[in-house]
RNA sequence: GGUCUGUUCAUCUAAGGGUUAGGAUUCAAGAUUUUCAUUCUUGCCAUAGGGGUUCGAAUCCCCUACAGACUACCA
């Protein structure tokens, strides 16, 4: 069993949009296959046509190869187990759970779904759960009840039937979750699950562990919210007498809510403003947007490194990681047992870690587009000495923006706050000195401009506080920016000084 | 309700019986920058509660509280 390759799956179903939760399953199943030299396989699990979303497929695909997690075998790459999409597998589950239904593992059950709620809401009434297990399924229509020449002849009636797994009596299942240990469940509290639908679709139970057996996965990573049915699992495994090769099973912890309880959802992501998909994703019915963190500005790989970083961590200090050091060291291990709470501040200081590192061209080359965008063109050296001057300050290309925009365009207001801080009454005066002063500097760059006119201010005996704050007004109509004599130089002597003027007429008070 | 899982600063977390309980984010203060920001320094802040076991417990055990997941012919 050791000696096996590794081979781990990610099988989410095409419902929608891949939640950041589901990415972050994903990129551990990838981060353990590939830290063991292993297959990371994409099963699409839609064995509910109900739910079953046009495009959620693809945009899972998107969605992972933005993420730079790559797909070893799946439904677009193909592989030696294909098909990956279960519902081209179709024909495959019937036999198992025949199989199993030989075997006295399962049985037909006829009941209706009006039956079913019926016997639900007599035992609500009565303060109980109704659970189809051994000690009800004998009040039940079922192959086991009925005479056989009865459920036979509801069979042969073509009547809507399923087939439920013989849930043992008071047994207790023991399994290693990698990350919590050893857990124990008995099964009297467990019920007869449906393995086979009436619409000749396995359900996710079945499906799962046939798959998994059949396309020798070594290790089940998935979610918490899978722990209650690990049991069935393992007893079905048992049941088709493949025990020897059963993967390993882990639970992930879940990824809750940054304020309030519960796990994280959309919602939160609408009320707080932060995406919760990593791509943009837009409704199909009712064209309603859904942020993703790709169009918000993430990178990817600041977003894959914080997603490693909620749950796991490498027991140093370090926090940065690439992919591949990510491949290197991760392990099972050092995730934790319990809930993160998502906290999108921290998200932005892990862009913001990204974003500094790049170099000043590479910036420039995402900022010029941008500007595209708004009707500016600029070439690359201009963008890029834009970015050098304010990328510090900034964690996405549209705060170059914020912080830069008045480098393209002349303020039309001035931040009143500032205006009744600074603008006292001798600045006018001051101010047209200035313009005076500057427009014969030369030649227009800011070390020449910065040395006269401190000495000038000096000279005059000018608060120099107020002199460059108020010139700071003038020019980016606000107190923020980058230094003083970077924008002149960038503004051009005559701009600088019309902006000056300009400001001049139009703040008055 | 039942079953299972979990619980260290506001948040993410480290410390696998012995440390002043460490780091990061956020927030606050100071320094620097005669402008803006960066940067630097400092500060605030935690072992859910109660019992054991032990020379010694955040760490092991039990109880309580709280939280979450699951409890469909959904995954």
């Amino acid at each position: 069993m050791s000696e096996r390759k590794v081979r781990v799956r990610f099988a989410p179903s095409p419902t929608g949009p891949l939640h950041i939760g589901g990415v972050r399953t994903a990129l551990f199943n990838y981060l353990f296959a590939k830290k063991h030299g292993g297959d990371f396989i994409l099963r699409i699990e839609d064995t509910d046509q109900a739910r079953y979303v046009p495009g959620a497929e693809e945009y899972i695909q998107e969605a992972l190869q933005w993420c730079g997690i790559t797909i070893d075998e799946g439904p677009a790459q193909g592989g030696p187990f294909a098909p990956y999409r279960q519902s081209e597998r179709k024909e495959l589950y019937r036999q198992y759970a025949e199989q199993l239904l030989l075997s006295g593992h399962a049985y037909y059950a006829f009941d209706t779904p009006e039956e079913l709620d019926s016997a639900r809401s007599t035992a609500e009434g009565e303060g109980e759960t109704f659970t189809y297990n051994a000690l009800s399924r004998s009040q039940m229509k079922n192959s086991l009840s009925l005479p056989e020449e009865e459920w036979k002849a509801l069979q042969s009636a073509s009547t809507q039937y399923v087939i439920r797994f013989k849930m043992p009596d008071n047994l207790d299942v023991t399994e290693v979750d990698l990350i919590r240990g050893s857990v124990t469940f008995n099964t009297s509290l467990l019920d007869d699950k449906v393995l086979f639908k009436s619409d000749g679709m396995p359900t996710y139970h079945l499906a799962n562990v046939v798959d998994d057996h059949l396309m020798e996965i070594t290790h089940v990573i998935r979610g918490e919210e899978w722990l209650p049915s690990m049991p069935l699992h393992v007893l079905l495994y048992r049941a088709f007498g493949w025990e020897e090769t059963m993967p390993r099973f882990t639970h992930l912890p879940l990824i809750l809510k940054p304020e309030g309880k519960g796990k994280l959802s959309k919602r939160d992501g609408d009320k707080l403003g932060f995406p919760v998909f990593p791509l943009l994703w837009k409704d199909k019915i009712t064209g309603e947007p859904s942020r993703g963190y790709r169009e918000d500005g993430y990178f990817s790989d600041a977003f894959i490194n914080l997603l490693a970083l909620l749950g796991w961590n490498p027991g140093t200090e370090q926090e940065i990681f690439s992919m591949d050091e990510l491949c290197q060291i991760f392990s099972l291990e050092r995730v934790g047992k319990s809930g993160a709470r998502f906290d999108p501040e921290k998200t932005k200081w892990f862009n913001h870690q990204y974003f500094i590192k790049k170099s000043d061209s590479e910036l420039g080359e995402l900022l010029i587009p941008f500007l595209k965008e708004r009707g500016i063109t600029v070439e690359l050296p201009m963008a890029t000495k834009v970015c050098g001057m304010v990328k510090e300050r900034c964690n996405f290309v549209s705060e170059i923006w914020d912080q830069s925009y008045f480098l393209f365009q002349a303020p039309t207001t001035y931040d009143e706050k500032i205006v009744s801080k600074r603008w006292k009454d001798d600045v006018p005066e001051i101010m047209s000195d200035l313009a005076r002063f500057l427009g014969d500097i030369e030649p227009w760059n800011a070390l020449a401009i910065k040395d006269p006119f401190s000495a000038y201010v000096t000279a005059k005996g000018w608060n120099f506080g107020t002199v460059m704050n108020s010139l700071r007004l003038c020019l980016v109509g606000g107190s923020f920016g980058p230094d003083i004599f970077e924008i002149c130089e960038i503004l051009g002597k005559s701009e600088t000084v019309s902006r000056i003027l300009k400001a001049l007429e139009k703040i008055k008070n």
